[in-house]
DNA sequence: CAGAAATCGTTTATTGATTCACAATAGCGG
DNA sequence: CCGCTATTGTGAATCAATAAACGATTTCTG
């Protein structure tokens, strides 16, 4: 229905969601622009935008229905049916990332687990099977599984990385270090432990800030998006 | 010395670095900006600004010395001294990330943990001595950290966020899908597995691509920067 | 009921990062 | 020794993302 979504975009409106599903918890039923700035750290005009392109309108001094905004951010992100995804490299990381993920979604589930190691073979970590490389495209291809999560060393990556693109998956989140070659279609989505924890350190020493987010603070104070220059 | 890198440049210097590390240990010595380009997902023209943001020259010919490039980088990333940094929160993925990051870096080291939960305390995780939040203030300012690594629930990752700040860490790596309200001199880097779970699971659903960093591929293969129309 | 105040929707600018394009340079082969 | 080719260094153009600005709209208050 809606337009295809940015990247960053997709980023901005998971944020949103799980705010204001704690804002519903919290018993309220409407929200302004202002209020879901501040956390996500953008501009109202920014997040006003967000909610434009998902469909959605406000009343000018009502605010947004929460319940619609959640609708329509769950239209947008979730899998109407049911979405499956595969887990390779069940080391330290693999295995925390297996407890964080399991049962999060109901309609993304991991669906099973490989590594190399022959000892970790037919166990069941964390309510998910896992098996062998070898077994990879014949399951991945069996329950047409869309999403690969790549958590193994550098060296082995692009390997991993090969086989699940070609035994179908669309969609790769990559833990390690190196920008994966795949084909045109499908999405690889990078998350660098070591360069996030360096690039902490090194502005951790630099006190001398680059605009680091904090507009969003003030931005927030101001009613009427500080277009308040009437002098 | 060099001058103040932006976000996404040490990003990528911190890719560029194991890259050359992994050359050097298979015997290299020299290298151009399109064997670079490649595995780090942007133009040779990119690397090559990179390198000059370094203070780093190559030879028309010849390319780029590893060793040179290692040592600017190491110069521009590491700390010259060492580097504190502490966790709070020791769930799974706390423990994890204690496990992957402990003795890593010379220059920079996780030195203790917290959590609220009174039965880890005094333990021993993974090296890394555990404490109650109550010690946190005293610690970090009497070690002079740094850095602060929050993986706490959501609901607590302000308060402890603010804890650390008070404290005067200026840098914070934050797993918590919020973005923390912080003193304008501290860095937050926000690690988000749940967005970026639902990010590859949007673009895995929809095949019709985004520009993602295809272009690399391509221009890597094509020999001078596809500067090449002399038609 | 009318005027004021706040908030939304959208258009326009701005910014910053990245790629393109090409002149300058150094090695290489004949 | 000389032209040829590959590669570097960098100014200009492009592009996407963001913030600013402002008219339109609706509630609130006296």
């Amino acid at each position: 229905m809606t337009a295809m979504a940015s990247e960053k975009t997709v980023e901005r409106l998971s944020l949103y969601r799980r705010l204001l599903l704690r804002l519903r918890d919290d018993g309220a039923d409407v929200v302004f622009s202002h209020q879901l700035c501040v956390p996500v750290g953008v501009t109202p005009a920014q997040v006003r935008r967000d909610i434009m392109q998902l469909g959605c309108s406000g009343v000018p001094h009502a605010g947004y229905k929460i319940k619609d905004l959640l609708a329509a951010i769950a239209e947008m992100l979730d899998a109407p049916q049911s979405q499956r995804a595969v887990l390779v490299g069940v080391g330290h990381l693999g295995l925390a990332l297996l407890t964080h993920f399991s049962g999060r979604w109901r309609w993304l589930h991991v669906h099973a687990a490989f590594d190399v190691n022959p000892s970790k073979h037919g166990a069941i970590v964390r309510g998910c099977n896992c098996y062998g490389l070898d077994q990879l495209p014949r399951i991945v291809r069996e329950w047409r599984v869309e999403v690969g999560v790549i958590t193994v060393p550098m060296d082995a990556a692009q390997t991993v990385a090969t086989m699940l693109c070609d035994a179908g998956v669309t969609g790769l989140l990559n833990f390690a270090p190196l920008r994966l070659q795949t084909p045109e279609h499908v999405y690889v989505e990078n998350v660098d432990l070591t360069t996030s924890f360096e690039k902490v350190a090194y502005f951790a020493r630099h006190p001398a800030r680059l605009a680091n987010n904090k507009n969003a603070e003030r931005d927030a104070a101001s009613e009427k998006d500080r277009a308040d220059v009437p002098g």
